[in-house]
DNA sequence: CGAGTGACTTATATTTACACTGGTCACTCT
DNA sequence: AGAGTGACCAGTGTAAATATAAGTCACTCG
């Protein structure tokens, strides 16, 4: 709803709506689930379509675009997840408790029942795809709004600058909720994180 | 001062004070800072003190009995700049600010003038060694009695359990000071770093 | 002309064969 | 008896050789 095809995604070229993307996408979804990203080569996917590999350069410009596309919807649910927890919670602080909350929850959930989608995740974020990128620019932007809702309404401190405590509480939560760290930590969650989370909540009160 | 010879170490035999075992961790040292811990090879130990390889293995259970010495002595440095910085530092308040900071310039210097210490720090904190867990302890420790301090002085809140906030804060800190997680975020100091340090003594506001 | 490809180049992975290292132990020498 | 070691084994690391993959391009065919 909030991306029908708005995104212009950078690494593509060709046609924007063509079939053969599509199924591209498709089969890389496939593919990289059963097989991981390295393990799967461009000629797998081209061979899975019925078509040659270098048809598939027509609309990719490398396999990291293709990578970037299937890993920035698993980042996408993350990011989904997170705004749907916040749109049915009803003042800030809950918004931003089970917010984050919901993001470990699910970035644990992705560890465990989709190893391989969570390494192409936990690889982005190494290397600053585009794909980590955009997912941490929505994750902040979403704080962001969420703190200064809470400062509206008073229920948050307003002394310091909107950006700083936006950017330090994304900071604070990434060894739970960026991919990379996370697996280091898995023993910790929830009861750190959620330590964590109360930190962060204290650190709001006005 | 505080550590004479009171820690036991683990992986270690044979007499406790011995010409040898000083040997074997000065050599240890000095090769470890060239050419890194998997690069040198107990028997180069050997040759350069002029003994032969099993006799180390009279002093020290493993190679990694060995690099625990050299890497809990990095820790321990690290460690030290922390309770010096706290020992000067007037108030709960700035003990904690400096006492941080410090840690994550010191952490940092390690790795840009060490590499190859910083390297075997890691690999501790990856593998999870006693040195890096009695690294931990410490800092753990000395943040608590930080917290503890502030709180009969009436400058930090009373409300949260005092393990609770001491663990959360040095979980905050993570991605700073714990160098599996900085050598990511080498960019983000002292900026960011510095910010998260803010939050966390916001949260400790009473 | 534009959808689609085989053949090619260069960089990256994988294998294979071997050398080396961590660690032990029976042993020597004083 | 205790300081100290050579020789040995099993597992690990390494380097060269080989195979495979990413990516391009001139080209075909409808």
């Amino acid at each position: 709803m909030i991306s029908s095809n708005a995104e212009t995604e950078a690494g593509q070229r060709g046609p924007a709506d063509h079939a053969i993307r599509e199924q591209v996408v498709t089969a890389a979804k496939a593919h990289f689930i059963r097989y991981g990203y390295a393990k799967t080569t461009v000629s797998d996917l081209a061979e899975a379509i019925g078509i040659s590999k270098a048809y598939i350069y027509k609309f990719f410009e490398s396999k990291q675009a293709i990578g970037e596309v299937i890993c920035g919807g698993a980042l996408g649910a993350i990011d989904q997840g997170f705004a749907e927890v916040v749109a049915s919670a009803r003042t800030p602080t809950e918004k931003l408790r089970k917010g984050l909350e919901t993001m470990v929850e699910s970035s644990t959930k992705l560890f465990f029942s989709e190893r391989k989608l969570y390494d192409i995740a936990a690889h982005s974020c190494l290397e600053k795809w585009r794909s980590s990128n955009d997912h941490w620019d929505r994750v902040l932007q979403r704080v962001s709004d969420i703190v200064s809702e809470g400062r509206k309404k008073g229920e948050f401190e307003r002394k310091t600058a909107l950006d700083e405590t936006s950017r330090s509480i994304v900071q604070a939560m990434q060894p739970f909720i960026n991919p990379l760290h996370l697996q280091h930590n898995l023993d910790l969650v929830p009861t750190q994180s959620n330590e964590v989370i109360r930190l962060i909540l204290r650190s709001l009160a006005p």
